[in-house]
DNA sequence: CTTATTAGTTAAGTTTTGTTAACTATATCT
DNA sequence: AGATATAGTTAACAAAACTTAACTAATAAG
């Protein structure tokens, strides 16, 4: 096998081995909660960086305002989310968490990270490190390819 | 920030980009193919190993008998799974691609590896050598952690 | 000012995906 | 052989997540 291969290779074998773990994580967060991925998926964009219209939510997952009015409209009856009016622009709503949308998200974050740590709990720092440069020039040459597919 | 730290950052915002590449990517192939995450999900285990029964699909995706039984046979209709008797136990069934489904996800697949490669690209083979060792030590890392999470 | 546009909601109906329950056919156990 | 278990299918129905179309209210443009 070439070194090219093995990079290829390699990056897949550490991409399966963590989206498989994500997901399961992922899939058992949406069972505890009793959240659907549609909702885990607005409830994150929400907690990273707020987000106001209802239409950019609509927009961004590919549905209708529609779809996502009533969408919204779920997860501010389950008390996740705030919807209140936005005094700039009185046709248009500013949505943002709740203590309870916050604090619920936050525990699935939390729990993301923990595994992360674990494993630099298996790792010596000379590995870590190593690995920290290593990551940061991958996710550089990535970031390269984002205009260039 | 510590090296762990720092660690812990990187692993993450490598797993960000990536994440929202395949994500994207599989949105799309969805969108091309009409297939439903479910039915890619599917075919997916069947082109990786193969398996044959129908309990087993419903096992692995945390549903019924009977909706894996539905949702199968949608793939038949469609073409993409041939379903035959099990030689060996008769009442079970043997599913595995068809030409057409495994043409089609092929074509899913190649596209995912291709980002990678053209990851390469980007960096020379120093780079790349220290990057397969890096996640060759991570992957072994991680497996370490599925039995002690 | 009045017309057009924009943001969001609501109602009605469709599609997808799942469940439960009843059923067929084969295999296994005693 | 006869009772029981297993693999899968089918029918009837329920819930979730969309869509389209009609509507309200506020803003922007002529």
């Amino acid at each position: 096998m070439s070194p090219t291969e093995e990079f290829s290779k390699v990056v897949r074998e550490w991409a399966k081995i963590y989206m498989h773990r994500s997901m399961s994580d992922f899939k058992r967060f949406m069972e505890e909660t009793g959240l659907s991925f549609s909702h885990v998926n607005i409830l994150m964009r929400l907690f990273h960086g707020g987000m106001s219209g209802v239409s950019e939510i609509g927009e961004q997952m590919g549905i209708t305002n529609a779809a996502a009015s009533q969408t919204v409209d779920r997860l501010v009856q389950m008390g996740m989310i705030r919807r209140t009016e936005d005094p700039q622009d009185r046709r248009a709503k500013k949505l943002e968490l709740t203590q309870e949308g916050r604090v619920i998200i936050e525990k699935g974050v939390d729990a993301r990270s923990k595994w992360i740590e674990n494993l630099a709990d298996n790792l010596n720092p000379d590995q870590q490190e190593m690995i920290t440069s290593a990551l940061t020039l991958l996710t550089e040459a990535a970031l390269k390819t984002i205009n260039s597919p």
